[in-house]
DNA sequence: GATTGATTTTGAGCAGCGTTCAACATCTTT
DNA sequence: AAAGATGTTGAACGCTGCTCAAAATCAATC
């Protein structure tokens, strides 16, 4: 009978769930293999029957956090053809910022993660952050048809990472932390006049001309 | 005689080198109170001399990067003159891409680093750190010379931000690296685009009509 | 139900970390 | 030379991720 199984299976699930909360609540640096064990009621060892180490078991709680927020991308875009393109990129950049203040310890965790040693990061985790591009690639391309797919590829993670860059060095607070009006602002800001400036001169022109 | 404050402060740079070194040549993960002191030939207590804890030490090591850095953009301003306001912006977050390039560990170092806790960075070194957008402020503000000084701050602020999203999110290899042309690429894309739209509309008209 | 065999869980222990502090060494002054 | 002040040391503390011999549990057979 395979109950033996569904009860392996639950003491895993028992494990990410607290690692998720103990995140949620204070922070990955906070959690500890020990923590873990001692709030699942399992001792040390029975965490690496389950996970092959440390790093496998952040990065499966943080594999949550990217879910949740392609649920968070699905839900926009319900909402989707009623907007213009450049609205559909800053309703997704807001969105980001959203969860990004909204669930500020697992976000900051998916970034402050480093792998032991200087292990790369396992093709898997990558692929789950990477699927989240799809969702600005669709209105760059539409946006400029000219884009190769490759382009709109690369394009897509730029743009992601020029918006990153903004939610994640306000909220790390490395360099004192801005009004959440303000980020706001100046995220809409930049995706407009970025989204202008391509209006007048196209990326795959821009690109083509470099 | 003073000659015993000297030795004092011989030994805190010997500190300081080794550290430097073992950072730019193996990344900050690598490096310990225990590395260090065996490589400078003191004991591990004698760090605790002259620096309140690791991470005073590690923040006073990247703090030498950011000089660097300041330096890098100095000499960028020499050949300011005879370039348009988007050409400077372009060249500085250009030279910030082949900084973090070159540099790449210590570079790294500069964002990898968590204070022990969750305590605050300490002021002097965001201090460090905010001195650069100073560079980006003035040509923002002759761009569009509405923007109040809070605002120019801001809006350098954001700017630099986007850029080192751009940068770092390459960098820290997360999501796969992108080759360095396409890098330079995409930011002068981004950037000329972003001058394009606010030729336009001008940030501060775009930031009142909010 | 007892016995054997396979499987799972355990927790003491290892090597590493940042940090402390009593003990020791070294310079200064008397 | 003695006494005092100052600087340096390294063993030890509590923490970390991780391992593995031993104990406990489950499964099957007699």
């Amino acid at each position: 009978m395979p109950i033996s199984a569904e009860q392996k299976e639950e003491l895993t699930q028992r494990i990410l769930d607290v690692a998720e909360r103990q995140i949620a609540e204070n922070g990955l640096a906070s959690v500890s293999t020990r923590s873990i064990a001692r709030e699942a009621g399992c001792s040390g060892g029975s965490i690496y029957t389950r996970f092959a180490d440390f790093d496998e078991l952040v990065l499966t709680v943080n594999a949550r956090a990217l879910e949740r927020f392609g649920q968070a991308l699905d839900r926009l875009q319900e909402n989707g053809p009623g907007l213009s393109i450049e609205e559909r990129l800053c309703a997704m950049a807001l969105a980001y910022l959203d969860f990004a203040l909204e669930q500020r310890n697992s976000w900051s965790a998916l970034f402050e993660h480093r792998m032991t040693d200087g292990r790369p990061l396992p093709d898997w985790h990558r692929q789950d952050h990477l699927r989240l591009f799809a969702y600005i690639e669709r209105p760059l391309r539409e946006f400029d048809p000219g884009l190769t797919q490759t382009q709109a590829q690369e394009l897509a993670r730029t743009l992601y990472s020029a918006v990153h860059g903004i939610v994640s060095l306000s909220i790390e607070d490395r360099l004192g932390r801005v009004g959440t009006e303000t980020l706001r602002q100046h995220i809409t800001l930049v995706l407009s006049a970025i989204a202008a400036g391509w209006r007048q001169t196209p990326p795959s022109l821009g690109l083509a001309a470099i």
